[in-house]
DNA sequence: ACACTAAACTAACAAACGTTAGTTTTGTAT
DNA sequence: ATACAAAACTAACGTTTGTTAGTTTAGTGT
């Protein structure tokens, strides 16, 4: 069932150089080379350079709207809803963390309807998530600051978690939720 | 005095661009034409493509070493330093908006001794960061939890902050300062 | 008018790029 | 052994890349 195949290989070892260099500073022998065979080898298995950066962010941004939907629709209250969406986040990083490169840095090298989808999963996220924040706000369970700020400040620090984890040993997974859902819930509680 | 020399107009130009599409995928051409000239041209001003990027990267980088390194020898309390890393933070994105794009994500492409150069600052900024932290913490005036999430989740909003700011129109520059104060304040006081 | 300098130009280079076409190897089931 | 499919190979293509060398243009002070 969990077979690897020779794609999903090639899509995971583009993913950790692109992490490593960048989109546009990987070329095509330098997957190769990973891959232990020759450049041309490679279009036995995918269609272009462009087709793996596509499928690799497009991908993890559909683990974030689905999660991100489902945790939109539970019926509890907004402060359990944000602590949802910092489990999502730990989540999605811990089991996609090289693709996670390319949809931070690399996303603006989408082309066509690829880039209006990846886009508008974006403003998606976003938008629910803000709802979260002012819902929590009428509630008083949100500190009565400015919105944006607090939903930059806890989105940036998620955002981010996939380039601070790998550096950090061997953080428990359980542990790591529990004090960051302290931390970024301390951030913006009333 | 205030003069901008020809190379400061390619130099700025060259972070506009990098911005919004990274080092990499930037060419010379393009860099040429957003001048209104030809790629060759622009020798005369600069010696190379990655001496742009050293220039761009390090210049800021100081920037902030410097900043850091006067707020940590002042003879103030932990949460006031905390305050005046934020107020840094902002200064120097609102002062060097598109090189941050370069210091973010394309630090990476640098050789040799600029490499060492920057991880070095970047080094001694992050542990400098980490000592007001515990200073603060063994105070008692900063909350008793783990002092690298803190550390990260703090860092990673202000390093995002380039990011954020330019989306949000005409955001006074006191009113940021005093809402992202109080917000990252919050996350970390005891 | 002349000299000087800054900054543009044209033309070209060798290297590296993504990608193709056609061929050979390798492993597996009959 | 034979047939088949997966996956590698070699060779080459047209472009684009950063950069150089040498030349021309435009503005400024004498």
């Amino acid at each position: 069932m969990n077979n690897l195949t020779r794609k999903d290989e090639i899509l995971a070892q583009a993913a950790a150089l692109f992490l490593e260099r960048g989109y546009s500073a990987v070329t095509m022998r330098d997957l190769a080379k990973k891959m232990g065979i020759k450049a041309a080898s490679l279009y036995n298995h995918i269609s272009s350079k462009h087709e793996i950066l596509e499928t690799l962010i497009l991908s993890v941004a559909e683990k974030f709207t689905e999660g991100m939907n489902t945790i939109v629709q539970s019926k509890v209250d907004p402060l359990q809803k944000v602590e949802a969406v910092v489990d999502l986040h730990i989540d999605v990083t811990l089991n996609n963390q090289d693709a996670l490169g390319s949809l931070n840095n690399d996303w603006m090298h989408l082309e066509g309807k690829a880039l209006l989808n990846f886009e508008e999963m974006r403003n998606g996220y976003e938008d629910n998530f803000r709802k979260i924040i002012h819902e929590g706000i009428s509630k008083g369970v949100v500190a009565n600051r400015n919105p944006e700020i607090m939903l930059f400040s806890v989105l940036s620090t998620l955002r981010t978690l996939y380039l601070w984890y790998p550096k950090k040993g061997e953080i428990d997974v359980n542990t790591l939720k529990t004090d960051m859902r302290q931390s970024l819930l301390a951030s913006i509680k009333a």
